[in-house]
DNA sequence: CCGTATCCTCCGAGATACTG
DNA sequence: CAGTATCTCGGAGGATACGG
């Protein structure tokens, strides 16, 4: 039987719970990797309107020109966002949000706001544990 | 001026958005990571009731002693989980939720539905850009 | 039983230089 | 302008062995 908690399938073995890796994990990996949330926080707050990848790139500070890149490939590739090329000279690049990309952000704001919250304690207990 | 999107923090500067990188991600990274939120889940549906370090070790599969171990000191070093020794022959060591960690998985909830949702869209996706 | 200690491999991610 | 191409380093995470 397929049951879960707070939204985790887990199997039931001898009456025990059994917890797997998942590969839709992969999606939470990507959102607390370095840059992700801030290139897409950046369209975001473009709303609708296309982004240039120099514009990306001066808009979030300390990301190179590499890692800006691989980001927005990896958004590209799981459809949350749409690269337009335009082959002019010099050539020109522009991104948006797709719909689903565009709802990404809101649906984790609940959560956002609880690190908001427990930040300070969290804040604290690292400190006390770490000093000993 | 301080201003935000969707939870996220932001300046201005000559009217333009400017987003850095910041601490709190480290909690989306933590929970991003391959065990964490197994780990979480299953103490989770103990609901109170302590779990030891073998029960964990079995209710979650694949997981290594070490890496079992480590992911347990973040969480308690996040003050998410509370860790108690019984010094007995053999030893005994059981782990619980603290408050602010029984309500992480709930605030979470709602992205993971998102997540849910979404992801055969995002493995559609993923399949159509690799298979160029 | 509940870890720690080693060793190893792989990949994230930064620095830097070059190009259509 | 908007990228690749290399190189490098460190840390995540697995395998295995040992210890209180």
């Amino acid at each position: 039987m397929e049951k879960q908690i707070h939204g985790r399938r887990y199997e039931e073995r001898n009456n025990k719970p059994l917890f797997k890796p998942c590969a839709p994990n992969s999606v939470l990996t990507r959102l607390g990797d370095k840059w992700t949330i801030l290139v897409m926080s950046h369209l975001a707050l473009a709303d609708g309107h296309r982004l240039r990848f120099s514009e990306l790139k001066q808009g979030i500070e300390g990301i190179t020109q590499r890692m800006l890149t691989l980001t927005l490939r990896n958004l590209e590739r799981d459809g949350l966002l749409i690269r337009e090329y335009f082959p002019e000279v010099p050539p020109r690049v522009e991104y948006q949000l797709t719909d689903m990309g565009a709802s990404m952000l809101p649906a984790l704001e609940g959560f956002t706001s609880w690190i908001r919250n427990n930040w300070p304690s969290i804040e604290e207990c690292r400190k006390t544990y770490d000093q000993r």
